[in-house]
DNA sequence: TCTAATGTTGCACGTTTTCGCCGAATTCAA
DNA sequence: TTGAATTCGGCGAAAACGTGCAACATTAGA
């Protein structure tokens, strides 16, 4: 409907949104938003970094104002990781989709990388990805209502729940607490668990991002058995043995860094 | 899309309209649009851009007005004067109450300055309010569900109206598009003028701050009118007889700075 | 009705900006 | 120190720009 291409001057206004809200930004990601050639964006850093707008680093470029530290410190190692994770479902992506974005900090990864050209849908009961998404100009945001749980960093319970019957989602990402064979996805608070049954229930395709220290913990609230889920994103280091142990007959695996068969995107 | 010959006034007025919805707009787009040649869409975006209407850019051009700005661009300039309104406004808390924050970059100073000690509930549909107040432990936080938009910075729409319905407010902070002495405050959009009278009408106690930058203007959406109001929050430059204009015989004006009673903040 | 003034349009032309790519230099991590 | 990723500068192509110009439409006034 509207823009699939961005005027040179919206998109530096873009990034420097990015960055004023404390955000560092990387050339690569930028590159896959915007639908541009990493060079274009190294000059559009450059830019900005001549007017004072922004730090420009290796690789990328940081907010000036020293606002960025909590944030980015705080993910800090597991951050590389689960960008990793977000890196390999970008790729699960098709035009003109409807995604659920839950809760917890590999989805809020993933829609730092959500391209802007693809013409998505996101609803999402996250605080951090709704910030992260707001001023998107390519994508459509909407949000659940209802109680914020800071334990969860989003909206959960009854309200949340019904708000979700509102939608069709193609894909949903879940927040993963813990995964685990025999059991599937589990969470800590029943609410939160709540919500992701719902989303599930309301989308064609279910994908979760699993990092290795979230494998084989057993929580109190079930989610969702194994079988019901379509596309697992592990870790590259996984062994391949106890990656068989979540092969199912529907599923598909996806493991960061692979690159797969069928890995190019875009149609 | 059917009538393709616009007269040329007429199409100026509709790339205006495009505009002052906060979307950016192409030369080569709007060319296809009314069937044109781009050189008849770039004069014309020069010459809006001569009347101060729009901001003419290598391949369009981009909205002007302030509230079309992206959130974070608008943030940050009159910071200080608007956190001095804010911290006025922390003079009309009380011990457990229920506020809506309504969108708006001074209310998201405002929620920066609320004390944790208050017991408070806060109903938002402001995304920057909903990430200062997530993790605040002494502060139940509600969010309104629906579309996202970008201009406003948050939920605006019909779910979010029905959203409120749920709520009963003890004090509404209401975000100023602008404020006039007889038609009250107006907003630029439909949807979130209907968001922000949902508010009133659910609220007992209805205030607004507004920087003087505000004042006087008239915008095309009502809101409410002055007496509708409980509560006004002036900047202390503010000259005593314009004060007067906005006195009615239910509202209390409170200016910023004011040397008042009770004014210890705490930061 | 006719005419002049004004505004608009599309096109041509030379200029400026942006873009993607390439190669050499630099930086980072192992 | 080696190797991979990143950066910088330059290049050519493509896109967008401003300007001038001639043709056409609209309007106002004689």
């Amino acid at each position: 409907m509207s823009s699939v291409s961005y005027l040179p001057e919206q998109r530096r206004t873009e990034i420097l949104a990015t960055l004023s809200r404390g955000e560092p930004v990387s050339a690569a990601e930028l590159a896959i938003r915007f639908s541009v050639s990493e060079d274009a964006i190294r000059r559009d850093l450059r830019k900005l970094a001549a007017e004072g707008l922004c730090e420009k680093v290796y690789g990328g470029a940081l907010p000036v104002s020293p606002s960025a530290q909590p944030y980015s410190r705080r993910a800090g190692e597991d951050q590389s990781r689960k960008e990793a994770l977000a890196d390999t479902a970008l790729t699960l992506l098709k035009p003109r989709q409807c995604l659920f974005l839950d809760v917890g900090s590999t989805n809020a990864l993933l829609a730092n990388k959500l391209p802007n050209h693809l013409d998505l849908t996101v609803v999402t009961n996250s605080v951090p990805v709704m910030a992260r998404l707001m001023d998107r100009p390519g994508i459509s945001l909407f949000a659940l209502g209802g109680p914020v749980r800071s334990q969860a960093g989003g909206m959960t319970g009854a309200q949340a729940v019904s708000d979700i019957e509102r939608y069709r989602f193609d894909l949903a990402f879940l927040g993963t607490c813990s995964l685990c064979p025999d059991t599937g996805v589990t969470a800590f608070d029943g609410d939160d668990a709540e919500v992701k049954r719902a989303a599930a229930r309301n989308s064609e395709k279910v994908a979760v991002m699993v990092t290795s220290e979230k494998l084989g913990l057993r929580l109190p609230h079930q989610v969702l058995p194994l079988n019901r889920i379509d596309y697992l994103v592990f870790e590259k280091e996984m062994q391949s043995q106890s990656l068989h142990q979540y092969q199912t007959d529907r599923n598909r695996i996806l493991t960061s860094g692979a690159e797969r068969e069928d890995l190019e995107t875009e149609g």
